[in-house]
DNA sequence: CCGCTTCCGGAATACTTGCTTCCGCTTATG
DNA sequence: CATAAGCGGAAGCAAGTATTCCGGAAGCGG
């Protein structure tokens, strides 16, 4: 407490002096095992498991974030962002009849990325990110529509729900070895396709599904 | 102990006398709460709550199985026999065409029965069961592929993976009022007819659905 | 190279959770 | 009415786990 000494930034920004090399490098060990963990086991995963597969104590977590809920704040904020990046990457890249498809596909092959963000219970998190992403999707599909790729009766809401179909199948099916998870995809695809009769239920809405997952 | 007063049976058999009025219904409510709880919320559900479900006490449960295990075995093998019941069912009421479909439709109708079937984790069951149905279904699925209203590339493993990716969207989506999982399904049921290409990756077989089933 | 500060590991703490047991009371049954 | 089966639910007890704490190690500025 000498003086100023300890080198703080400029008046109110809460900037924090960088952290040291080592601590950097843990910290983003510890966002990846997170990630990982969380995907696996949801909320129930152990902070004990997290830090072993981050290779850290379990006292370096707590340095970092003030508890578990926390930490799975960050690595869900982390997993939206990267689910906006795949949807904007999409519409600029991605000719419009792959467009859906593509989306779906490439979302399940960053599975520590999605699959956070649609285990994750995220009641106390900003949002379930759907509000982020649901305006990109709604782009995509249209466009994959009118290009006559993808069934004229498709909601955004029904890709979403397709993601956690899959995604459910890999946890329980999937190894290292084998993901029969990928044929399930692509059975679940042709589903989409044009040439089907309009399916005898209603879609949720965005909002509905939004409050479903964040309410559990 | 008097004598052989309370009446046993012929030597050999472990037959039990008769179970007392109430206590029969009692046993029979706790065989229902039990199969709902624990399709629910799988094998983690708690003894109290199936005893509160079926408005016993614990000390009731514990009167009739031995332990915890042991209750879900039972209500493993009763849905076993209710999908088998289904799938013959299907043979001689259904016209082959519709035979795939309503199969599905008719399991996911049911819940509390296939519910527990696949989501039991039977590390001492006598096995899931598959064994039994997979024959019927598969024959099942052969007349529908035969009356052309199912695509040729479609293995019975694949029917078992819809059902549990059902299961798993109703799990997450439905409630009381609403079950936006029988719109999924039909998407879901879409992609099983003819008129697509092969799936690129291989199914399952029976027999390593049936190690996941069992093993997790 | 020195000393200060940040960091680290992981044992110990303090709960929570949930299966199982126990025992005094109730209820069917003959 | 007597008796044995059945019942409820309050402990007992064993795991599992989030969180704290502190002695020692490691980066960093001088």
């Amino acid at each position: 407490m000498t003086r100023s000494g300890t080198g703080r930034a400029a008046a109110g920004t809460v900037e924090q002096r960088p952290l040291r090399r080592d601590a950097e490098v843990n910290l983003s060990r510890i966002l990846v095992a997170a990630r990982d963990v969380f995907a696996e086991h949801g909320y129930e995963a152990s902070m004990e498991e997290i830090a072993m597969r981050a290779d850290v104590g379990v006292g370096t977590l707590y340095r970092r974030f003030p508890n578990k809920a926390d930490l799975l704040d960050a690595v869900v904020v982390a997993a939206h962002e990267r689910k906006r990046q795949i949807a904007e990457a999409i519409l600029t890249d991605v000719p419009p009849e792959d467009g859906v498809f593509e989306f779906v596909r490439r979302c399940i092959a960053v599975p520590s990325c999605w699959r956070a963000t649609i285990s994750a219970p995220p009641w106390r998190t900003s949002g379930t990110g759907l509000g982020q992403t649901a305006p990109l999707l709604e782009e995509i599909l249209h466009r994959s529509q009118r290009a006559g790729s993808v069934r004229p009766d498709l909601q955004v809401a029904d890709i979403i729900v397709v993601l956690m179909a899959v995604r459910s199948i890999a946890d329980v099916c999937d190894s290292k070895s084998s993901t029969p998870s990928l044929r399930f995809l692509e059975l679940l695809l042709d589903g989409l396709r044009p040439g089907h009769e309009a399916p005898a239920h209603d879609p949720l809405t965005i909002a509905q599904l939004d409050r479903i997952l964040r309410h559990r």
